[in-house]
RNA sequence: GUGCCUGUAGCUCAACGGCAGAGCGCUUCCCUGUGGAGGAAGAUGUUGUGGGUUCGAAACCCAUCAGGCACCCCA
């Protein structure tokens, strides 16, 4: 084979077969998001370095950026992540939106990273967001979102988790334990990195960042207590939301979960896998009081989640839920051509089906029935037409359904009533 | 950005440093007006790319590209 052109690393391309179940995430992320009232939006791909420059994380603006100055000078980067567009997006229009406003969007991030299992440079990304008001209240009905997706897609609570926990609850506990505001970053990677590492490496780890024994046992100590969440009133109240939508199964109080994004300011969850065979979050999302502020509008609260296609793609396959019965073959109705001297007929015929409201393929070539049959089988077809010199003669139309093997001739005034008869 | 593993026909994979193969798929025919099942015959290829070692490299070495796994980070 010759040498093809090849594709930019880290990126997918989407083939019909994958672009089905594109859609079919996409078109099931709606549903659900409309069913809780949100609305669909976009921002644009590209968008200054400076938005990001503020809170996104200093990893994800200077490692992770695919950064260029454009021809007029401007530092330029394809988005890494959507909610400072839609803070920007917000804050512009911040004196004429009717709040609490709930958004939702479904479109291609890039983090320029090394890519594996479940990352990849160019992902999809689900965004849902509610802006507007600073409620536990919203934050329960906004995760209340994902969880109802989760069902949707057939995803137990045996399979999924959203671990949730506070940042305000944790920098209580940071006060009592007296860990310094400068301490506090490092701390929170020293949790996060727990499950990682052996209790020994761990311990030594924590020492090597400044911790007293008497901080490491009290911090220990606060990530052993399950009912730690009953001293925030924020969880409280967001699990009684939860509780009433019937979701309570979903979810779960995990007072290691940090999350890297800078901005979050108060309720952070993440969703994993509870077998852990994939050890990557699911999604991420928390309440971030401050953004708007930050891009430079007045400081309107927010909360929301983000969730991308190859992991919750790559959880779905392993539990069979990626639906089978796609039929990336648009046209059922597939009509032959007998002979050069029928051809045109044939594409007539094809127009008239199509006018008369069905999805029609025309084979473009005279070659021989065994081959168009074939192919027609092949693309997934249910029903094949033959204009022969017999049928044109009678002025009928042989109609072969391809799913059951069986052939009639019919007029041409019945055709359209025989196609649906077997089609459906 | 770091470490390790992998790259052979369209696909899945074999081949001790010594003639590049199998299964599936593909093409043609059995069947001059009909797909799926069956039978027969046929074609697969710059062994990811570029160097090197060797009488001889798919295999060994170096570089590079791509993929995977673990870090880092994160959706």
């Amino acid at each position: 084979m010759k040498k093809i052109i090849q594709s930019v690393k880290g990126t997918r391309d989407f083939y019909p077969e994958q672009m089905a179940i594109r859609i079919w995430l996409y078109n099931t992320m709606r549903e659900v998001a409309e069913s809780f009232g949100y609305q669909e939006y976009e921002a644009p791909i590209l968008e200054t370095l400076e938005l990001y420059a503020a809170k996104s994380g200093e990893e994800l603006v200077k490692d992770q950026s695919y950064a260029f100055t454009d021809r007029g000078g401007t530092e330029i980067t394809l988005r890494p992540e959507l909610t400072p567009s839609l803070a920007r997006m917000i804050a512009q229009k911040q004196k004429e939106l009717n709040f609490p406003v709930r958004w939702w969007s479904f479109g291609p991030m890039w983090r320029y990273e090394r890519p594996q299992k479940g990352r990849t440079r160019e992902f999809f990304q689900w965004n849902v967001d509610m802006l507007g008001v600073a409620t536990p209240e919203a934050d329960a009905e906004n995760a209340a979102v994902l969880a109802t997706f989760f069902q949707r897609v057939g995803l137990s609570p045996q399979q999924v988790l959203i671990l949730v926990n506070n940042r305000r609850l944790i920098d209580d506990r940071y006060d009592a334990f007296d860990i310094s505001a400068e301490q506090r970053p490092a701390v929170s990677s020293w949790i996060d990195r727990r499950e990682k590492m052996s209790p020994e490496a761990w311990m030594a780890y924590g020492k090597e960042i400044g911790l007293s024994p008497e901080q490491i046992t009290n911090l220990k100590e606060m990530l052993a207590d399950k009912d730690l969440w009953k001293q925030s009133v924020d969880l409280m109240r967001f699990f009684a939301v939860i509780d009433v939508l019937g979701l309570r199964e979903y979810f779960a109080f995990d007072a290691s979960i940090m999350r890297g994004l800078l901005y979050y300011t108060g309720t952070v969850f993440e969703a994993w896998e509870v077998g852990g065979e994939i050890r990557r979050s699911i999604l991420g999302g928390g309440r971030y009081d401050n953004l708007t502020r930050d891009v430079g509008g007045e400081p309107i609260p927010g909360t929301g989640f983000a969730m991308g296609d190859v992991v919750i793609t790559l959880i779905l396959e392993k539990y069979g839920l990626l639906p089978k019965d796609l039929n990336i073959n648009p046209a059922p109705v597939f009509v032959t051509v007998f002979d050069e001297e029928r051809m045109l007929e044939s594409f007539r015929l094809a127009s008239e089906l199509r006018r008369a409201g069905l999805n029609v393929i025309c084979y473009p070539e005279a070659v021989k029935l065994q081959k168009q049959f074939k192919y027609a089988d092949r693309i997934g077809a249910k029903v094949t037409l033959v204009l022969g010199p017999d049928e044109v003669e009678k002025g009928q139309v042989a109609v072969k359904s391809l799913i059951s093997g069986e052939q009639v001739s019919v007029a041409r005034e019945a055709l359209v009533a025989q196609i649906r008869k077997i089609i459906g």
